[in-house]
DNA sequence: TACACGTGGGG
DNA sequence: TCCCCAAGTGT
């Protein structure tokens, strides 16, 4: 293991965060715990640029967990719009409402309580500890993996999957702070949010831009002379699968008025030309959400066994619902 | 541990 | 067009 000089690129790295950094609406001083909580569970797995007018529109309608504790989970996910991964919305009102009732409102800003509450785990309770309370706790994402992967490790990713070594990495590129240290904190604090930003905007996945890095003469990596990967990332496949089916019958499920007849889901197309909401193969309300998200869900080639599963788990997993009148979005 | 879980923009 | 991948979590 190579001996970088910590306090010079802790140096670096803060002062580039200081002119570089994005003016996010959940960084600024006037965002509470609340703000910052909604933020990391909106950004799991989905990029910043998607994120912004869900999370404004989120936080002025639920400005408080109270506020979105006393909503029917149906509102949540349908406010989740197009987000993907909309499990997260079911958690973040179930995370809500135990805060309202266990926390006294109140997000609680140790990461053992954060790490009680459902949708929360290792990442989320240490940035919200650390964002929100700013506790000078270990932050380990996958942008803060692959900046140390590179300067540190000469590697151009981090491993597929987090581990001890990577872990004890972090916590030893951590600054030193402590009680009697507020200035070690206060940089131990400010290091972890600049080293994700480094990786968000220069330290990047493919086609990083080392130009414009200011720890590229520190970066092992670069000496290294940037290496390949040293192993093939695996793929994401989508067409056909499971989830591109969920996906299409949530779809129809948020933009429904009301529940929908089970078989209309499972796809028989005579029975989905009638009824309150608006049908595929329609032209006068073709340009409807409902009406897309009805020709979505039938253009799939998914047959009845696949919709069949695909809707067991959307119920399985508390997404759907099932009634006499048909199914849908959890009440 | 490996896999399932949405969505859409950029290279 | 196709493939990659983005502030992970739960099982």
């Amino acid at each position: 293991m190579p001996h970088p000089d910590l306090p010079r690129i802790h140096r670096e790295i803060n002062d580039w965060y200081l002119s570089h950094a994005r003016d996010l609406p959940w960084r600024r001083e006037s965002a509470g715990a609340w703000a910052v909580m909604v933020s990391e569970f909106m950004l799991q797995q989905t990029p910043v640029v998607r994120v912004l007018p869900v999370w404004e529109a989120w936080i002025e309608r639920w400005p408080t967990p109270a506020a979105l504790a006393a909503e029917q989970v149906a509102e949540a996910v349908k406010a989740w719009g197009r987000l993907g991964y909309p499990r997260r919305a079911l958690r973040l009102h179930a995370a809500a409402t135990v805060i309202a009732n266990e926390h006294g409102g109140q997000v609680p800003g140790t990461e053992a309580e954060l790490l009680a509450l459902p949708g929360i785990g290792t990442y989320t309770a240490a940035a919200i500890a650390c964002f929100a309370f700013k506790v000078p706790t270990v932050v380990v994402d996958t942008n803060i993996r692959r900046v140390h992967a590179r300067l540190v490790s000469g590697r151009a990713l981090p491993e597929q999957n987090q581990n001890a070594a990577e872990l004890a990495l972090a916590a030893r590129l951590l600054p030193e702070s402590g009680p009697g240290n507020p200035e070690g904190t206060a940089l131990a604090n400010g290091w972890n949010i600049a080293v994700m930003e480094l990786g968000a905007l220069v330290c990047t996945a493919r086609s990083p831009r080392c130009e414009d890095c200011p720890v590229i003469e520190s970066c092992a990596w670069i000496a290294a002379g940037r290496p390949e990967p040293h192993y093939k990332p695996k793929g994401q496949p989508w067409h056909g699968t499971d989830r591109q089916v969920r996906g299409a019958m949530m779809a129809v499920l948020r933009h429904s008025a009301g529940p929908v007849d089970r078989s209309e889901l499972l796809g028989v197309p005579d029975l989905a030309l009638e009824g309150q909401d608006a049908r595929p193969l329609n032209p006068a309300r073709e340009a409807e959400p409902i009406h897309q998200a009805w020709v979505g869900l039938h253009a799939l080639e998914a047959g009845a066994e696949q919709r069949e599963r695909a809707l067991d788990s959307l119920l399985a997993d508390g997404l759907a619902q099932h009634s006499a009148a048909g199914i849908s979005l959890p009440h």
